[in-house]
DNA sequence: CGTCTCCGTCAATATTAGCTGACATGTTCA
DNA sequence: TGAACATGTCAGCTAATATTGACGGAGACG
């Protein structure tokens, strides 16, 4: 069971955030995202991407000296989401498509204080 | 938008364990719940349910000396729900209702290194 | 072959979260 | 009023995590 690691995973907001990059790109370059998440370098967000693939939420497709990341519906995210709707199943009929998309870079916390 | 509280509520193995008492028994003092929870103090506990109460996820009903948790399905686990949906959107037909109650604690990590 | 690009990994550091034990608050009841 | 009980809160310590900058490996291309 790894939806531990998925729940830890989707936990940080920059993780989110590339998400939601992959979310809305489909398919991107580690390079590619890195260009998109400004907040930290190149590093943190090769770290961050293997923290997601390891969890199972994203899924790398390596093609030359590129690696391309995508989102792995197939992954651990459904047993977070089944774990979610077991908890919270009252009131719960439909959830889906209600969100705008830039909802998700939801950083706003204790991370990130403030551009240098 | 506090669906950034909420990920990092359920981040925590020892909350989803709480949350899994409070789907398991539908309401729960304080005292009873610090009880199932074993591998942590009361004090613990009783700042895991503020984190809970204050990410949107548990309520709270006082009663006399007692305070009454319980799952709470129209906070703030409708923008989670909503989000992983938006994200992880293909292949997501029926996910409700197949995961087995126990899988909620799902505490395996580096957390709890021994009960003293 | 040499070099450049893309990207993951490592070591050191700083920030953060969690736990415990003691104390404070509010409630019930004798 | 005072004792017992249920909980929340605080200070201090410890452990985990994220970030950065430097480095190494693999592929592309002249």
């Amino acid at each position: 069971m790894d939806a531990n690691l998925a729940f830890d995973a989707l936990a940080d907001p920059i993780r989110r955030e590339i998400l939601g990059v992959l979310a809305a790109e489909d398919e991107c370059s580690a390079g590619a995202i890195a260009d998109r998440i400004t907040s930290v370098g190149r590093s943190a967000v090769s770290m961050h991407l293997k923290v997601l693939r390891v969890a199972g939420l994203v899924s790398e497709r390596r093609e030359g000296r590129f690696r391309f990341y995508s989102i792995d519906s197939a992954g651990s995210a459904r047993d977070v989401l089944s774990l979610l709707h077991n908890v919270f199943r009252a009131g719960l009929q439909s959830v889906g498509g209600a969100v705008p998309d830039d909802e998700l870079d939801g950083r706003r916390a204790v991370h990130n204080p403030g551009t240098p």
